[in-house]
DNA sequence: CTTGTTTATGAGCATAAATGCATATAGTTG
DNA sequence: CAACTATATGCATTTATGCTCATAAACAAG
């Protein structure tokens, strides 16, 4: 019974996993972190069509990430679950410890300059 | 400059969240957190054939997110980079968020006994 | 009611990922 | 070297995922 429940969570936890996944959907969050917007402004500024955006957007409500706003015609959508900024700090520590030792690993002796894109970007999501 | 660098980050930060987004990758790792195992102890303990896991290991090595130990004629697997269980918990937070916005919904009105399997099991990895 | 606009969705295709089976590889022991 | 054990890998199959195109559905305006 409890390892019954411990699949189930497992499943849940590996879904929000994999939701996250997927290079798109992270840049449509990192571009709804600035606030609330519709779809085709999605589509237009992280490039993609409107059909797929529409689709990824789905998929993020789905999961409770981000939420729906009818207004007139258009549906704006806004982050609903702020966690995830934490979970991408986190990823992102990782990352950069994984770059650093690939870094150190690969090319062991010659310019150790680091490459990696210092994080200064605007985004309270630390991804680009 | 800056969109390429972002969106290399963006796919190495949707790699990692890719490569946690499967139960028996979870579920090794959940494992590996009592301590180093072998290639065939994971196999019995999570319930997958020997090259199942062995795949799975290589992707989880792959990305860093644990390390490999030869000895003798077996190779035992740990975790490499404890950030994951940071990610795991918060994930778990926004997962209980969502089920009980789900319940919430769902049932609205009767009975509003939580039964979400309280988070009371032993490993630091708080997801069964 | 018709037209235009915005979003959602069904169908089909292409590709990636997971799984199982058999086998190769590496290492130990006799 | 032969036999045995443990792990990795090539191959085929199945399943899942993402993408595009066309179109439906919801809504506003004329």
């Amino acid at each position: 019974m409890k390892e019954e429940m411990g699949d189930k969570a497992l499943q849940l936890v590996a879904r929000r996993f994999a939701v996250l996944g997927e290079p798109m959907r992270l840049r449509l969050l990192q571009d709804l972190t600035e606030g609330e917007r519709s779809v085709n402004e999605l589509a237009a500024r992280c490039g993609g069509t409107q059909a797929n955006v529409s689709r990824h957007l789905q998929t993020l409500a789905g999961e409770g990430i981000i939420k729906r706003r009818r207004e007139g015609t258009q549906v704006f959508y806004s982050v609903a679950d702020p966690t995830v900024f934490d979970m991408c700090s986190v990823v992102c520590g990782g990352i950069r410890e994984k770059i650093r030792k690939e870094d150190d690993a690969m090319k062991s002796g010659p310019n150790r300059t680091q490459q990696v894109a210092p994080p200064s970007t605007t985004s309270s999501l630390p991804v680009a």
